[in-house]
DNA sequence: CGGTAAGTTGAAAAATCTCAATCACGGTGG
DNA sequence: CCACCGTGATTGAGATTTTTCAACTTACCG
């Protein structure tokens, strides 16, 4: 289970971050050893002590507003960034138009890990909400996590944890139909937030049927109506992204039931 | 464009190792330096000179006859796998029996990398024709890393590409219908027997219909029916699991025309 | 040779997609 | 302040793709 980090002090997906719109790069004033999400972000496992050394590599923030891209597919990787506040989704598109959407990240999620394999950015990321983001130059990560093992080991361990989640969704992906797709997506979705002290019933989906059915390989059509067979079966309470979870046992019977 | 490696002197996927059945564990004979895969595997980008220093880390070498597992899921993690000679597939599995083919690996390919989030394997790792791999454990990779860094920097990259290929995988599953994910299929392994010096056009499947298919997320009947109308558009020879790409063109064809 | 695992093929069922119409909501401007 | 507009969401009906179930063939191994 997740450690679980002192409470923030702002609804999830709530609040949008106060726009600086002409000064879109600032110098951090929350460091890592007092920022909230140490227990879910890079940090972890850092001892209170060794948190001070982050302080020189985590040295900028960056603003994104809704809508606006993080970083674009083909673009030149030199670091990665690490969700402070707000939500984004990644994707990736293939040369005809097809768009796939890979991921979506919350507060303390590191993103950026596919530019690494060849120093250009694999794919978009978007933030689907006013956002801002932690800048974590690659290059100085790669200097510290060598004369600093703490941070070598739980770098490779976020590194390995992405892996580990892109096979879940293979499974998803390649075995599962779409009530239990949504299901999973949505017992996922809550259990994240849950880690940082939300409600694991409620919340607001930052996303629209159409970015859900691409991270789901389903069309918005099937999407909206699956939410609609929940909201019927009172497993759900859905109006538009507003969603409340009525019988959270019952969505996880849906995948945990083998179909045989 | 993958570095061409020396060409190796058996074909793929056809001479199966000589067995060692009562020694599966034995030092490793031949050092990364003078391997032929070292192009393709964890020493790619280090100089002659630097290789030397990895006959250390990558000290024995283990063989799985076909079928066996190398690791399994839950088990715990110690070490990566670079695979020298055969073929592997991975599965990730939920609790009621789905199970989910995540990737084949062929010579140079490592395995384990989901390992390292939890120091526990979480799939298998099973081995589809007599095979032999490099064992390199993974706390020293890590602390040979930390004072080498064109190896942790390689390191990095592979997994990072893991990561990319995971997300492409994703593409296909979201996005693509059979005819597509298969004719992907094919293309990817023709291009990575092609860059370890084989045919690009003619190759021997290691894989039943099904693990194809739970790797493209379709049923094995209709890997069989995609199979036979490539035959029958004159796009492929297929005889069991002996192929010959007739028409590479018209399978890229499939892939990249939108179908919008 | 015979048994078994793997592969092929057909026909019907099921899931999902497509196309189209309509509805809800948030923001904007009169 | 409220009507309007546009995006996003819902719902229906028919088309399409894939799966399921079943029969049958082929290849391989001892």
């Amino acid at each position: 289970m997740q450690a679980k980090p002192t409470m923030p002090s702002t609804l999830p997906f709530a609040a949008p971050e106060r726009r600086q719109c002409d000064m879109r790069l600032e110098p951090l004033k929350v460091a890592c050893a007092s920022c909230n999400l140490r227990e879910l972000c890079l940090p972890v496992g850092l001892r209170a002590d060794d948190l001070a050394r982050l302080d020189g590599l985590v040295a900028t923030r960056r603003s994104v507003p809704r809508g606006e891209h993080l970083f674009r597919n083909g673009e030149r990787f030199e670091a990665l960034y690490a969700v402070r506040t707000g939500f984004f989704k990644t994707c990736v598109g293939s040369e005809d138009g097809r768009d796939q959407v890979t991921g979506f990240q919350m507060a303390g999620e590191l993103l950026g890990l596919d530019g690494i394999s060849s120093d250009l950015h694999h794919c978009d990321a978007v933030a689907l909400e006013d956002s801002s983001v932690c800048v974590i130059p690659y290059a100085q990560l790669e200097e510290l996590s060598r004369e600093f093992t703490v941070l070598q080991h739980s770098f490779h361990k976020i590194m390995s944890r992405e892996i580990v989640r892109d096979h879940g969704v293979m499974l998803l992906l390649g075995n599962m139909r779409a009530e239990e797709r949504l299901a999973a997506f949505l017992l996922n979705l809550t259990q994240r937030l849950q880690a940082r002290g939300f409600s694991a019933s409620s919340l607001v989906l930052r996303m629209t049927r159409e970015e859900i059915g691409s991270y789901l390989g389903l069309k918005l059509e099937t999407v909206s109506r699956t939410f609609s067979k929940f909201h019927d079966e009172g497993l759900l309470e859905v109006k538009q992204r507003q969603l409340r979870i009525l019988n959270q046992a019952g969505l996880e019977a849906l995948i945990n039931n083998s179909p045989c």
